[in-house]
DNA sequence: AGGACGATTAACT
DNA sequence: GTTAATCGTCCTG
């Protein structure tokens, strides 16, 4: 194991909101060059919750069957899922779920806590900007597609994620998930975005 | 083959 | 509040 603290992956293999939820204040870890570069995650989503329907989610394009993109979606969980949008932005969500349900985990913001000096040259802004969005916090661990489909259990994982501060449930605040545009209710609305409240890395939107 | 658009961000009015 | 940046993916024909 990469940690003693290193979740494994049965942690993984439950509903994505329950996922999210309890990822709030575990520490995701991506061992670069020989050196940690991570933070607490302080903001978490779910898509395609168990098995319920979830239009917008990636899961359920291609009329809900895999396509390349969504391959590892599909897959068993404790994977890293890496999407490229925008034609610019790199996006890290865990697989989560039974294999075969499309759940995953986006994670949207984090609280730097190692490699801050690798953080700070790849990212010209105030420490409090560095991680608070998830294109953001990719871009200041250096996570790109080549983690796409790796695994976060693993005895040699190159990125993980592992228990920290425990976060009680009076501490934690669920509202609709962002940026979905164009997706149709109810899943528009539908509570599925944690975050730790007061948190000032939490993004702002 | 072509077009619309995105689980975003930074910069600007 | 509005908008450009920038390109892979998915849907339509």
């Amino acid at each position: 194991m990469r940690s003693p603290r290193q979740l494994p992956q049965t942690f993984y293999a439950r509903s994505a909101r329950t996922v999210a939820r309890r990822l709030l204040g575990a520490r995701l870890v991506h061992f670069d060059q020989g050196r940690r570069i991570g933070g607490r995650i302080v903001e978490a989503e779910a898509y395609c919750d168990s098995d319920e329907p979830d239009l917008g989610c990636h899961g359920s394009a291609n009329k809900g069957r895999p396509t390349s993109r969504t391959a590892v979606m599909f897959g068993p969980p404790g994977f890293a899922y890496v999407y490229f949008t925008y034609g610019m932005h790199w996006m890290f969500n865990v697989v989560t779920g039974a294999e075969g349900m499309a759940n995953a985990v986006l994670i949207r913001a984090l609280e730097p806590m190692e490699g801050l000096e690798v953080m700070a040259k790849r990212r010209q802004r105030p420490e409090w900007e560095w991680t608070n969005g998830p294109a953001k916090l990719t871009q200041a661990l250096g996570i790109e597609r080549e983690l796409n489909g790796a695994s976060l259990y693993g005895a040699d994982s190159v990125i993980w994620i592992e228990a920290d501060e425990v976060v009680g449930d009076d501490a934690i605040a669920a509202g609709p998930r962002i940026g979905l545009g164009n997706m149709p209710e109810p899943w528009h609305s539908m509570p599925w975005r944690f975050w730790i409240r007061h948190n000032p890395y939490v993004s702002r939107a």
